[in-house]
DNA sequence: GCTGAAAGAGTGCGGCT
DNA sequence: AGCCGCACTCTTTCAGC
């Protein structure tokens, strides 16, 4: 991962449906040379995947949370990761420092469908309570570089 | 927005650089008619770009939290906007019920990177104080659907 | 939705470091 | 070896209809 990888990381974070020609352009290299690049970085995971920026709004996901997750005993963080996958509207969930053991983030269409939600998450084994913000209002949502 | 849209969109929040064909093929659609569609979605906004997943590790942002943010005052969500956008390595912010006012989703380097940024927050206007969880392991991140 | 010209993707090969 | 650029073929894009 050199200055060129991180070139091509920014050219594709920023738009992950440019041609291999402007890759290229922007990294200094031709596209062939671009696409071996972007092949390599994918297949080593430095990259995971491209997807769209979908604005929830479109379709009728209006309602999202921020929970934050307070468990019994000293579950580890695959205990937890497998409490989560099973929940289609955990979108993110990561442990945390501080008082809460974890932060999840999720999506679902409307109030009642988030608590449903939520629920299973506080169903799940090792969880003791929750405490949720629910999102107002969206204010920035940049993609990573 | 039908049901032939939301299966542009889930073909392409799986995989943004999937060719119009692909995207045909899972709308049921021909080539060109999936292109027309889906520049139709991104132009009226529905759909708001197209970024790729990166491994943060693979370079070297390394470190992520997510900080709560309390005000002084009502600041509007504009307000909150226009604090939160000069700061690069925020990602993601926004206002939520509950006793803070914002939560912000911020990247850095390393931890010292992370405070400067994290101070950089509460240096601007309205911000009275911020409780932030550090994370320590990123469990589950799902493409939106 | 189809067609045809133009653009891009993807692979093999030679050269350079 | 590793990596680039060039040249080639095949696929995809995209503006007509």
């Amino acid at each position: 991962m050199d200055a060129i990888d991180q070139a091509i990381v920014r050219c594709v974070l920023r738009d992950a449906r440019a041609t291999y020609a402007q890759i290229g352009r922007a990294a200094g290299l031709s596209a062939p040379a671009a696409k071996r690049r972007l092949d390599r970085l994918v297949a080593t995971g430095a990259i995971r995947g491209f997807t769209a920026l979908v604005d929830p709004q479109a379709l009728a996901w209006h309602t999202e949370a921020f929970v934050e997750v307070y468990c019994t005993g000293n579950p580890t963080p695959a205990e937890l990761r497998r409490a989560m996958e099973d929940i289609p509207e955990v979108v993110e969930a990561c442990t945390v420092s501080g008082a809460a053991d974890a932060v999840v983030h999720m999506l679902a269409r409307d109030i009642t469908h988030l608590e449903q939600a939520i629920q299973r998450v506080r169903a799940t084994a090792p969880v003791e309570r929750t405490e949720s913000a629910i999102v107002l209002s969206r204010l920035l949502n940049r993609p990573r570089l």
